[in-house]
DNA sequence: TGTTACTATGTTTGCGCAAACATACTATGG
DNA sequence: CCATAGTATGTTTGCGCAAACATAGTAACA
């Protein structure tokens, strides 16, 4: 009939509440700004003013309260201060993956700005599962953060209703493909596929391949693919094979796709891969095999990572600019930056790097 | 005389807060378990167990809480939940970089193990500095957070010192050639330099060159290189050459450093690089000159990162278990695993992986 | 049938802080 | 010399929740 959950254990504190010495001995309350404020002689909220840097305050006082807080061990409490206040500087993050290194340079660029300004980002994956994402988010707003910054315009319908409703600021990063929750930051995926094929055609290329993976979860590549598959297909040129894996992109499966490409009937003149990482393992593979790139095969990736640099040969791809994605939305959820009233949507650059694979 | 700091706005709320329809219009209070209590027809308490599934309650209680939950668009409040109990649910996180994969993995498993538990990541980087990392470590400290992770055992006196008192529990990851502040969770890069040296000097070579990045950061490079050269003089071998910039480490700085070691007058019979970047570099650089490895140089790096697994050559290294020590740290401060009363550090095995370029 | 143990709820209270609103003091100028 | 603006502090209050402590109903068993 009914559900039931462990009780938890009431605690055992065998003398209610004293007052200890404040360092140094175990079972010690933690100080709060009222024992502060007793040790230097002055109020609770001076010393409120003091940890803020709010308001007007003498030196003489600065120094007296900072001398008592470090006597203490005072550790300001934001728990307490956000509850009273209106703020929590904290923003969350929900980020569909840490492994690949585009995420990882697109939390880099937050968390430099979130703290340029005081701010903490409070953080989850979501593995590129839409619920994963709808819960974490969900979580995290229990936080009361400032804002929030979440990957793509694809999410569920529930999450998209509550943010929409929530007054925060929710930047959505990477696509802006879509009409978003609030103001996104980004580029548009058909449009970087497009360029792509564009070029590789203006190159004379006819006979085209693709390599991608995880093509279920990872919705912006998709769309690179069609609309590189549609522009290619329109100037009368084809697709001649594929390879997509579900597995998450590396370079090991760049490699094996490459492999089996290049052994398989349809021999492609160039082939096209979802990222770098997949298109540095084709690298290695036609290195390996003594395959002379681009004559024998032509390589291009998306991302331009940086280590494409050092690689024999240099890959041609598609530049992103994902730090400074991810300073832009970092800035603009915690405030730094306004909304702009006329567009919701903050779209960068992406170019073609020629390089010497194509 | 004075600082002078701007003076907050007051607000400007028209009425004097005023209980509005729960959805849809803006300037809506947000609202809380009393308002949910209301609906639902229970206290404001009962309503607080099931948001926490704890307690005994019955069915019917649950679904009519969730339904009335629901309907107002009621979002918990992390920040009153944990002023007025006892967990916050967060643990801070501090790493030295994001852009070096080693850390985005162990994040990766951080991240992993934290969200099993229910428990959501703060995070810092401290760009391999002691008084950034203090910073931001005292900094998260203002969240309650159930533990704290940091890297590396080396922190300044008063980060120490204050975390040592804090009764919150700290994993310090990645090293444990030192006394943590409470355990380490890593391996000793000592024991890893010298185990490489060992491994090259019984494959023969006794003239060695070192390739690092950010010595005066990267402590643990640093050590793994004090151990690794000590170990190869003890054995009468010794270092010819090293190249050590004061860039982060990438391929490219691995591929120039090798050039430049290469086009030098100390030749070396194998290069020992402070990690895999640099030594993905440094083969690239032997590929596109045409230099055979290992027999005009031998190479080896750190870390076992898996990119290299799709490179020509397998490169000698050193496999880390980056991931496991993530999870473990994150089980650990989130109190998943219990503190080990006998040993304050928990070391992980590393082994040599004996690639083909040595 | 009463006693006990369990199950399911409610009531009171205070966590630590910052907003809002005083208050008091100091310069400055007419 | 007083009004005024600016400067520097203090007092009261309540943010939203969960711990601690009731209380009341139900089942189990002697």
């Amino acid at each position: 009939m009914s559900s039931h959950v462990k009780k938890s254990m009431s605690n055992n504190s065998k003398t209610p509440k004293k007052i200890t010495s404040p360092l140094g001995s175990k079972d010690k309350r933690i100080p709060t700004m009222t024992d502060v404020a007793k040790l230097a002689g002055v109020s609770q909220m001076t010393v409120s003013r003091v940890m803020r840097k709010s308001g007007y305050l003498s030196d003489d006082i600065v120094s007296r309260v900072h001398d008592a807080s470090e006597q203490l061990g005072y550790v300001h409490n934001r728990l307490a201060g956000g509850l009273a206040g209106a703020d929590s500087s904290l923003i969350g993050v929900v980020l569909p993956n840490l492994q690949n290194r585009v995420f990882s340079e697109v939390l880099s660029g937050i968390v430099g700005a979130a703290s340029d300004n005081g701010v903490q980002p409070v953080f989850g994956v979501s593995d590129y599962s839409q619920t994963t994402e709808s819960t974490l988010a969900l979580d995290l707003l229990a936080w009361r953060p400032q804002g929030l910054i979440l990957s793509g315009i694809e999410h569920s319908k529930k999450l998209r209703e509550t943010l929409a409703s929530s007054n925060i600021r929710i930047a959505e990063i990477m696509d802006t493909d879509g009409p978003p929750i609030d103001t996104c930051f980004g580029f548009s995926h058909r449009l970087a596929g497009k360029e792509m094929a564009i070029h590789l055609l203006e190159k004379g290329y006819r006979k085209f391949a693709y390599v991608g993976s995880q093509h279920a979860l990872d919705l912006r590549a998709k769309k690179r693919y069609k609309s590189f598959s549609k522009t290619i297909q329109a100037e009368g040129a084809q697709l001649v094979t594929q390879r997509i894996t579900e597995h998450p992109s590396s370079t090991l499966v760049g490699r094996e796709c490459t492999e089996s490409i290049l052994n398989g009937d349809d021999k492609p003149e160039v082939i096209y891969y979802a990222n770098d990482d997949l298109a540095a393992g084709g690298l290695m593979h036609c290195l390996a095999k003594q395959i002379t790139v681009p004559e024998q095969v032509a390589l291009a990736g998306f991302n331009g990572l940086t280590f494409l640099e050092a690689l024999p040969q240099r890959i041609t791809t598609t530049r992103t600019p994902r730090f400074e994605i991810g300073t832009a939305a970092a800035r603009f959820v915690t405030g730094q930056t306004t909304r702009d009233s006329k567009s919701k949507k903050q779209v960068f650059d992406v170019s073609i790097i020629a390089g010497e694979t194509s």
